[in-house]
DNA sequence: CTTTGATATGAAAGCGTTTTCAATGTTGCG
DNA sequence: CGCAACATTGAAAACGCTTTCATATCAAAG
């Protein structure tokens, strides 16, 4: 016995109306007669009628669902942004399909194809990787593309950031304010934009202008995992370094960790800032110093965005810059 | 300009032959000739053909997503579920919409007729106040519903956990086993089956068994929340507490940071033990015992459990309880 | 050559809405 | 009372696919 499902058919039939009136009044469409109104309404709630989104998408064009493609729900930074994107778009009626794209450039492209398969009016992307074909996937969609945290050198979609350039640079003259000479950058793998082309550029820049030298021997590259910055103590110490920036705060909590572990105090004898103000930042001991940047707001913005364009509304500005901050905790002096 | 989609009759006329052919070949119907195959995968390819997944969805009824409703992602505990969950979906074909509930009834049967509305194929459900309405949300929906990582005391629902009611007995023996006579028991709203109906059982048992009188001074109701969990202090010492077993890695790294912040000595004037054994574990220091828990695959088997629930195979056992264990780390003796 | 039993294919009816366009009602006003 | 102008309603055509059922094709057997 399969659950009968009724349908606009069946009220239109029982409220003595045609469809066209049914859907007229489930739509909230005005050009409708109070009293058929009423009536259509009184046989809606006693059949119990749902509307079928599958059917009126397939009849609008419209699914009122978004896509969202994200490295890894389990890692803190993203998953706040995710709580800022769900919650506005929950307020503008979309739902979410959420797909963890591990930054694999393959696995993006495909699940790029079945979002677009299964119509979503728009698509929030996360990741520092844009390759060219996702670039090229991202232009024939017909569903409207903005990036969340996440930038692309070529800067060809609309998206929602903080100047990492300048909050690197910040968090690094910091350092160097305090006397260090030789500061380590840490961070997860460069082919990452936000990596080679954002952050290291903050990074040098801060040298610079503090006229002290590059050292690529103080560029760590490493996976944005806990145990990667906990086993970099070592070479940290080797490169002689005394202060690092890290890229992610749970490496930047694995290197603190390390640190400590291995006798070296922090911040005395080796400082550090992180760059996401996660709640991680709090957790470990000592708190960790990090740049701050709205989390949320970057995600709820992102989809405020994507509401936007999605409306064909015209857009002042495609890609917002939303303020960033420093929060000295006790990572550093 | 609009971007012109092009249709399974678009196909079929390209390719000379009936869009039930251009179906099959779609769908990997063995009954085509390999040479109308071939003929037709040319010009799917020419074309540049996706074959529309809404249509597909209301002409087959099914639509290869499924709805996850989650209190909220950015709970690394919950997170940690639904990344098991994604990846098994993807697996199987399917997609997830995800939408945070809060724990929030209200919210919580919006958001199940929302998913409904949208004909997924099956739900994934976390949270665990289950109502009455949403228990008969659950009983009316034509969709199987598994909840994980959650439990109802009605036992109505296929669902995947551990036994929540040993493991706490375990854990809180173990803690007696130290020496320790006053242990509190804190954990989220005691509104929540899994506090009320298990872990406050288990609480209950390991005492008993070793022939402590219950007290509920040292039961303490609060939020999952960090803040919630530092600010604890006060009222633990004045309990007389020596130890504590807490219902979840955030709030326990907040006890445990405010104790330590009062100058209590973690672990040697007060134990804690934590449930969950998420990452957060390793990342504060003392680095927090745990209840173990496959929380990956608690997510994982859920999602598979519904596979089989959508594809009406018969399951052995609608409720599978995965093996938990003990991790003894620094803040017990 | 027929017959037969697969094997391949096509026609067309849905699936449950939205939306366009025409038809019908209603109201106000001279 | 007659008519223009506007407010309501309905019929039916999409939307892009799956699926059933009937038809057509074909190789092997008689």
């Amino acid at each position: 016995m399969e659950k009968q499902t009724v349908t606009i058919y069946d009220v239109a039939r029982e409220a003595a109306v045609s469809m066209a009136t049914v859907s007229r009044v489930v739509n909230g469409n005005p050009n409708v007669k109070p009293a058929t109104r009423k009536k259509v309404l009184e046989v809606i709630d006693r059949l119990d009628y749902r509307p079928n989104a599958v059917a009126r998408g397939l009849a609008s064009k419209k699914t009122t669902t978004v896509g969202v493609i994200i490295p890894d729900v389990t890692n803190i930074y993203f998953s706040s942004l995710a709580r800022g994107i769900d919650d506005i778009a929950m307020m503008y009626k979309y739902n979410i399909i959420l797909t963890n794209s591990d930054e694999n450039g393959g696995k993006e492209v495909q699940v790029l194809n079945t979002l677009m398969a299964k119509q979503v009016d728009g698509i929030i992307f996360m990741g520092n990787q844009v390759t060219d074909e996702l670039r090229e996937e991202f232009k024939r969609s017909k569903a409207p593309v903005v990036l969340a945290g996440s930038v692309d050198s070529e800067k060809a979609q609309p998206s929602v950031n903080i100047d990492y350039v300048a909050a690197v640079a910040e968090a690094v003259k910091n350092l160097i304010d305090h006397g260090n000479q030789k500061i380590a950058f840490v961070s997860g793998s460069m082919d990452e934009a936000i990596n080679h082309d954002y952050r290291l550029k903050g990074y040098k820049k801060a040298l610079k202008d503090a006229g002290i030298a590059y050292d690529d021997k103080l560029v760590f590259e490493t996976d944005y995992t806990y145990k990667a910055g906990q086993s970099l103590e070592p070479a940290l110490s080797a490169a002689g370094a005394t202060a690092a920036f890290v890229g992610d705060d749970e490496l930047a909590a694995g290197v603190m960790n390390g640190l400590t572990d291995a006798g070296v105090d922090v911040p005395g004898e080796f400082e550090v800032i992180t760059s996401n103000d996660t709640k991680l930042t709090e957790l470990v001991r000592p708190k960790m110093s990090s740049i701050t940047q709205p989390l949320y707001d970057i995600g709820a913005v992102a989809m405020r965005l994507l509401t936007k364009l999605m409306n064909n509304e015209t857009v002042e500005e495609n890609t917002v810059i939303l303020p960033y901050g420093l929060m000295k905790r006790s990572s550093t002096k």
